[in-house]
This record gives C-alpha cells, structure tokens and sequence, in this order.
DNA sequence: CCGAATTGGAGAAAAATTTCATAATATGCA
DNA sequence: TGCATATTATGAAATTTTTCTCCAATTCGG
C-alpha cells in the first residue's frame, strides 16, 4: 500500500527547508479536506512561490503536485470521518446522530494523540519494557480498565505484567520496585495523588516509571520518567458525560502502540510466546 | 455525499453521444484503477479528441476533467487504505509506520462497526437498560477490561452494574438474573463457551440478554435476545499479534453508544447522578 | 442533398515544471 | 568578532505540459 502523506511529512519532516514545512504544516492540518486548488492558488493562499511547492511534493515522493493532489484525494474519505469533531452531542440528538458524533470524536482524539507522539519516549519505554522482570500498571477509576486490557496483552505475549487498582496496594508494590521495574501510571487528568505518589516511590526505587496523561504539567507526568501524551479536547477538565471517553480510547492506543512496539523487538521471543499461549488456550477451549 | 461515477455514468448513458459512451464504457470497465493519465494520453487511449472527453466530464456534471480526475481518486478506494491492518503490520516498521496503521486500524474497525449498527437494536438494548435493576457484564480474556470499563461508565451514572469473568461466577450470576436484569456477553470472536452458557441461562430465567460479538453466527450470539455486531478483519479469527485489538476498541465504541443512550433517555436521572458523583469525588479528592 | 448533431483540430488559456538569478544563511579565516 | 566566501534556499520568469474553447469538417437521418 501507498504511503500515506502523513506518514511521508512525519518522515521527511526535518529533511525539508523552512518554506517547504510551511506546506507540509498546511496539508497536515488540512489533512481531511480535499486540495482543490491550483499549485499557483496554493502558492498564492501560502505566500511562497509554486517552484517551492513542486519541490515540496517531490520531496514527498511523488510525482508533482498532480500525482500529489491524486493520492491525496484517495486518502481524503477515510480521514474525513474524523474530522467533525469537536461535534457536542446534546440530549436531542438520535442514536444515530450519537454514533456519528462519537465515532468521530473517538476517532480525531486517537488521531491528535498519534500526531503528538514522541517516538524516542515510546521507544525508550518499549526497551525499558523489554529489560524489565516485571511490569506494573496503576490506575484509578475509569484508568483501571485500561490497565487490565494492558496487563492482558502482556500477560499473553509472556511478560510479567500485574495491575493495582487501589492506592494502598499501589503504594505497596511501588515500595517494592526494583531497578528491574517498568511502572506505569495511567491518569487522564493526571491529578490522581494515588498514582503520582506510587509513581514518585517507584522512582525512588529506582524504576523505570512511564505517566499516560492529557496533562504533562500534572503530579503524575511530574512523578514520571517519561510522560505520553494523550489527547483531551479544549473544553472543560469536567467530566461532562460521565467520563472522558476520548481520553480513555487514547490511553488504549498509547498502549497497544508500546505493545506492538515491544511485539517487534523481541527478536521473536514475544510472538513465539504468542503462539504458545495460543496454542494452550486452544486446547483448552477443545477439552470442554 | 457526491455522487459516484457510475451512478452518473447510468443516469446520462442515455444521453450520452457514441464516442462519449466510449469513455463512459472504459470508465465503467476500469472503475477500480486509478485514472494517472493526462487527458491527452487519456484521448490517445481511447482514440478520441480531446474535446470529447472535456465534454464528456461536464455531461456527468463534473467541472472537468481534472475535477473528474479528482473525484474518481477519492471513490477508488473507499476506506481501503485503512482496512487491512494488524495483519499488515510488519516487524520491520518503525514505530512511527505502526503508530500510522494502528491508528488507520482501529479508526477503520470503529468506522465498519458504525455503519453497521442496526440502530433499532440499540434503542431496545438502551430501553432495557434503563427498565433493568442490575446490569451485568460477562466476558473472559480480553473482554474483561471492556466489562469493567462498562461497570465503571454505568456506575458512576448511578445504575447498578457489575462485571464478571470466570465462569464459575457467571453462572452462579446468570443462575438469579432475573427479568429485571440485562445481562451482556461480550465475545469477540462468540465462541466463549462459558458466556454463552451463561446468556442462556440468565435467558432462561427471564433476564435481557445482549450479545456483543463480531460473529453474529456464533454460540455468544444465539444465545442473546440481541445480537450487536463489531467489525472483524476478513483475515484469519487467529490472535496473530495475542489479540484482536480492533475488536476490542469496537466493543468499547459499542459500550459508550449504549451508555450515551442510556445517559440521554434517561429523563434527566442520569446526568443528575453524573453530577453527585462528580461532585462526590471532587471533595474526596480535595480533603486528602 | 440539406441541416442538425457530432467530432476533432488548432490554438488559447491555465496549470505545472524548470531554469536561473538573487537573497539568505552558514562557514572559514584572520 | 568581523569579513569574505561558499552554500543553500527561494521566487520570478521562461518553458513545457495539460486542459479548455471555438469553430470547421464530418457524419447521419431524412
């Protein structure tokens, strides 16, 4: 499949010269609308010459700006179901409105986090992870589900993986970490003091300590080695509907990335034990 | 939505000159591919004029042919970028290229889940939700972390809903459901044998049973009043890389469907509680 | 054979690319 | 540090390619 053009600005990024990073910052950020303008319309909306332009899309890889304009018109449909975001659902609003409003708020929230993600933090969590004997989730809340489903992941793939979803036992096993620890701490608001101080033990110790949060000036990105970001919309740190829903499909992506990221890198020790785990419950499934 | 190019193309056929159909048959014929061609190149093809085929775009309503052009990338692949992906992950991609198609996959597996939903089924699943006394949520293995997410989301909105996951406790659950309950099962694959059991049971005994499955001919599914549908990739029911993670992200979009449906029709009950427990949680976390 | 409809050719217009001169920036040296 | 020089980035203009428009030639039905 044909790279998309996300993918070729996020690689070539720091290849390309100031006024070339001007289109690639436009087309980023007008990602989902189809480019129907003219190379000298283009130009002209950026202040900068078409000569700029065409050597921006060869720098891309593609063929001109015809070929660029083509390839990303057959991206634009499956972005565009993201875009309608900040869509406010009201209590007026049909099941069906509802189920499009979320998708797309479900679906822009995991594409901010994925632009904001710090790829040398993911990848020095993923070898901490891979060095580790045990790796510790804690959450409180609405983030504990999201621990479970991590801790799961691991579990299966063979890695030591435990949840702890009280402040007392957070603190307990964080008293207990070693150098030989991967602490996660998972807070959408990161105000949870539980975390942040399990977190801060944890360090203390001398383990590794990893905050998912929306809030990187928060007690639990503070306590932390490394803080992912996570993507929270503009409005209100209330919990409107009852939860954060986007925060938490955030948080699970985040997860699933350092997941598929330590899957990779094992140098097939993981899948091997995927196979294996596999074929245990396969047969215990045919026992019944 | 813009018309798609064959709709046009039946709609004027009618109308069409003979060696405008010429094009409009090679279209037709070559719907799939995507048209690189100048329309010079275009008219050498097929042996026309030029003239013709700029004519032929403005007769099925396009601005021309580049705007033709345009239009055809965007149809070709509908959603196709995104579709195939765990599967496609590769152990020699980056983490930047995982963190692109992971995102690409679970956009696309909320986005086929969505344009799936039987809405009517929902509404009734949202109905007996706010008819029920207790709400229970089964899954084993992966689904446990969508069930607690579930309880949690439920909870905090004031209705009672607890999760379980070993079979033991399901049926010893389903055993008392009665039918002011709602019970959920939530398999992605619906060959969970012990929530299956379970549903029937809570079933027999009168309760509300809603299945969350992306097979709707599996045992999960028959044994539920409703069955709700999650995308699956076409590829192989094979925990390839330890788990369906799109699967997952899908039950999880289903859940907060049902949930904001619950939260709206509610009659106002909901967000009340939604309010006591912020309210609640806010002066617990201050006092400490 | 006439006249309306169809088609293509030629050139105008628009769009895209390439070239090249200049501006901006970095580098080396005293 | 200041200055001269080399390097790189950029846009204006020229060139090429693509597309559109107009109109004359052709076809076809009567």
């Amino acid at each position: 499949m044909e790279k998309g053009i996300a993918l070729r600005i996020q690689e070539k990024y720091g290849q390309l010269r100031k006024s070339e990073r001007l289109v690639a910052d436009y087309l980023r950020d007008h990602a989902s609308v189809r480019l129907e303008m003219s190379i000298t319309e283009f130009a002209n909306t950026l202040n900068i010459s078409e000569a700029t332009i065409s050597r921006f899309t060869r720098a891309l890889g593609y063929k001109g700006f015809a070929d660029m304009k083509l390839a990303l018109a057959s991206e634009s449909t499956p972005s565009q179901q993201f875009v309608n975001l900040p869509a406010e659902i009201k209590d007026t609003d049909t099941l069906t409105d509802i189920s499009f409003k979320l998708l797309g708020s479900l679906g822009s929230a995991m594409n901010e986090t994925q632009k904001h993600i710090d790829y040398e933090d993911i990848q020095s969590v993923v070898t901490s992870v891979l060095a580790s004997r045990q790796i510790v989730f804690m959450g409180v809340g609405g983030a504990v589900s999201v621990c479970e489903e991590a801790v799961h992941l691991f579990l299966k793939a063979g890695i030591q993986a435990t949840s702890h979803r009280d402040g007392y036992t957070q603190q307990v096993v964080a008293a207990t970490a070693t150098e030989q620890s991967t602490v996660f701490g998972i807070s959408h608001t990161g105000t949870t003091e539980d975390v942040a101080s399990a977190l801060n033990v944890a360090r203390r110790n001398g383990a590794r300590t990893v905050a998912v949060t929306s809030n990187l000036d928060s007690a639990v990105a503070k306590a932390a080695d490394t803080a992912i970001w996570t993507w929270t919309p503009n409005t209100p740190q209330i919990p409107l509907y009852g939860d954060f829903l986007e925060g938490r499909v955030c948080q699970i992506y985040i997860i699933y990335l350092i997941y598929l990221g330590v899957l990779f890198q094992s140098n097939g020790k993981v899948p091997e034990a995927l196979g294996v785990t596999a074929d245990t419950l396969k047969s215990y499934y045919q026992k019944r």
